[in-house]
DNA sequence: ACCTGAACACCGTTCAAGT
DNA sequence: ACCTGAACACCGTTCAAGT
């Protein structure tokens, strides 16, 4: 508050009568957020490749504003531009075939999943905090092969697909191998539940 | 700090005896939460059967405690309950057939996708937060169902369902299903993954 | 209508001083 | 070795008073 106050070249208490809270200028920032993510319409595409982009989209978004990412999820229904994104990803999963309990079942998979992921990336972002990174490479260097063999010998592979393991030869974005088999994944086993009905 | 000086019956300061900072309880915490999963090897069990009963395991701990599902997976591998987690991970991952890049980007996708799902679940808790229903419910009621179609026909069906929608239906664990559905379908997706090579 | 100035209650953290 | 007491810098927020 007082940072924006500055930055607004006014004190810190005249925020208040503009907003009510904090929480609120967080929303309303939100929204701005959500509002930068492309919904438009290409009905040319696949159901799948269209949540793919979607998704992409989404981490996109989240990545330009990581400090607003964690409350995403609890703001996308408040603002118009929450809704027409939510009413976008609804529609392509109606259209895909999905309908009743198992078109919510898979919305809220979908949503639950790329803003999930994507918080749990930013969350340990070198940005946010570098303190966990010396920790965790104790812990790996200290990590005995014969007491963890599997995650020993998954190591070498863990370079371009660094997750909870060893992001430290990836610097910028090195999560997006990780984010785009996952969201493959996910719609994968979408199609397959489409398949079965 | 000072509630649990005082739970303690002790000032504030002392506790900087024992932990150098906020920060490492937390993380001493988290190891305590991760080392209440039960991470039991049942080799009768298909991989699919043993990640689905982990995903779940995971969650129960998260929803034991709220407050530090935040930092869990930042905190999974800094210590031996965590470590032994992803160990289990791993090794149900590589006897089920993925090796390689993949083994990791398969063992990214799951934890990021449990972590990350239960994460914001947790964070539009109504115990955490209350004010977000009144913004969610003004919103819903004001959504123009001509504007907004495949969100206006899927509410119906986002009673038991409830995620991004609608959760003033259901009160304790509404997101069973919806979790369990998430996990299934990723599983699913992994399965058709290992199909394919 | 919009802002200032000053305060309030509350944070995590530090540190000399005690025992 | 372990704790107290008191302080420090910093939060979000309120509100009478100004213009």
């Amino acid at each position: 508050m007082r940072a924006l106050g500055d930055a607004l070249g006014v004190a810190p208490g005249a925020i208040y009568w503009h907003f009510s809270s904090k929480e609120e200028i967080v929303g309303a920032v939100s929204a701005l957020v959500l509002s930068d993510i492309d919904v438009t319409d290409t009905r040319d595409r696949s159901w799948h490749g269209e949540l793919n982009d979607l998704a992409h989209a989404m981490r996109r978004a989240m990545h330009r504003h990581p400090n607003v990412a964690p409350v995403f999820g609890t703001q996308i229904l408040t603002s118009i531009y929450g809704a027409t994104l939510a009413e976008r990803i609804m529609t392509i999963l109606a259209e895909a075939g999905f309908s009743g309990d198992d078109l919510v079942h898979a919305y809220n998979a979908f949503t639950g999943t790329v803003l999930g992921w994507v918080t749990v990336e930013l969350s340990r972002s070198p940005t946010v905090d570098m303190s966990w990174r010396d920790g965790l490479r104790a812990a790996l260097d200290g990590l005995d092969a014969s007491e963890y063999p599997a995650l020993a010998a998954a190591m070498p592979h863990a370079r371009n697909a660094a997750f909870m393991l060893r992001w430290d030869l990836a610097e910028i974005n090195p999560l997006d191998d990780a984010f785009s088999f996952t969201i493959s994944v996910l719609l994968d086993g979408l199609r397959a539940r489409l398949r079965q009905r």
